[in-house]
DNA sequence: CATACGTGGCA
DNA sequence: TTGCCAAGTAT
């Protein structure tokens, strides 16, 4: 048994290496600003997830000054869906503080780059490395099961990441510490696999000791996690005869922060019946969906039950909330679980998104 | 060091 | 259906 290297990974990666939209062809060097974005959308969320979302964004702003001088509201609408919205607000943030502080330009070092809002440890080293040719160790979650494994560590993480972080280290390879980033990546994701990884096909299977000792599955070790108590609440859903409805926008910290909601009741453990009627934004005769809306966030599943009304063409918002035609909700950035509400109680209303009432009236005459 | 922080796909 | 998981960061 051999110790594993650098360039046996390489070999495996020039030639099974995959093609994603932020990287650069081979032998050339990518482009700073794709490289970060696609950085920030990926922390958490799939390759598959993130490659609609690069296409876009990058269209709306193909730059880091043109993000720089984006109003916020165009960013959140931008990531509505992705989730995880701070990344938003601190991409924003950061690609501001790139123009404010380095002239436009990328810092191109690990320290500079740590620096920046949003750009972790592990942002900081894959960045460096990837756009900038920097010998860093980018330790993601596909690292610490890669080296788990190949060096039997049975520390649980995310303690263990600092033994993870310098095993990695020790073998970046001095001419393509960007190369070598990417291919632990994507052995991480294409063989070295959370379940049944395909170890006859891992160039690294010689010196693996997890796969020696059969174990190679019960590796990386993972620290227990917190039960995610179940919570309530109510939604109302708002339909002006103008089409509009009622949208508030959350505050900018904590759960979906700075993005646009329909009124809520607090979400609490149990649902309180009384507190229905002092919670509706309006006073109107509410209509309750067949099925609430289950959302399940990383710490706390829920459920929303929908309330929704139609109300007169004068109705003016309550404090700070709005009212927001159908036509515009695209411009408004709804997270996934807003969408779904809001999809909701416009069916209980018999409103379709994107039918104007003129149809619906045509249909029930026709009807 | 533990916890908050989204979403969708898959077994 | 339920639980796990995916290129983490901020506090």
């Amino acid at each position: 048994m051999h110790a594993a290297s650098a360039s046996d990974l390489l070999i495996w990666y020039d030639r099974h290496r995959r093609e994603l939209p932020w990287r650069a062809q081979a032998g050339e060097r990518a482009d700073p600003y794709r490289v970060w974005l696609s950085e920030i959308m990926l922390q958490q969320t799939t390759v598959q997830a993130v490659k609609p979302y690069f296409a876009a964004f990058l269209a709306r702003f193909p730059d880091v000054q043109t993000l720089a001088a984006a109003p916020s509201e165009a960013v959140m609408n931008a990531w509505a869906g992705l989730g995880y919205y701070s990344r938003a607000r601190n991409l924003h943030a950061c690609a501001q503080a790139v123009v404010a502080r380095h002239g436009g330009q990328f810092p191109d070092t690990e320290g500079a780059l740590r620096d920046l809002p949003g750009i972790g440890a592990y942002t900081a080293a894959a960045v460096a490395a990837i756009a900038f040719g920097r010998v860093a160790a980018a330790v993601d979650g596909n690292v610490e099961r890669v080296m788990s494994r190949l060096h039997g560590l049975e520390a649980p993480m995310p303690a263990g990441r600092g033994a993870v972080a310098a095993h990695t280290l020790a073998i970046v390879p001095a001419d393509r510490p960007g190369d070598f980033a990417q291919a632990l990546m994507d052995l991480g994701a294409t063989i070295c696999t959370p379940r049944k990884p395909a170890c006859a096909l891992c160039p690294w299977q010689a010196p693996c000791r997890a796969r020696h000792a059969g174990a190679q599955e019960s590796l990386p070790r993972k620290s227990p996690k917190k039960e995610r108590p179940q919570r309530h609440g109510v939604a109302f859903v708002v339909l002006r005869a103008d089409q509009a409805i009622l949208l508030r926008t959350r505050p900018p910290k904590g759960l979906l922060g700075g993005m646009a909601e329909v009124p809520t009741s607090a979400w609490s453990a149990k649902l309180d019946p009384s507190q229905i009627v002092q919670d509706q934004p309006v006073t109107a005769s509410w209509l309750t969906a067949n099925t609430p809306v289950r959302h399940v966030f990383t710490h706390f599943p829920l459920e929303l039950t929908v309330l929704c009304a139609r109300v007169p063409a004068l109705t003016e918002a309550p404090e700070s909330a709005r009212f927001t035609t159908l036509a515009e909700l695209d411009n408004e950035p709804l997270s996934s679980l807003m969408l779904k509400v809001i999809e909701a109680g416009l069916a209980t209303l018999g409103v379709k998104r994107g039918e104007s009432q003129a149809s619906i009236d045509a249909k029930e005459h026709n009807g």
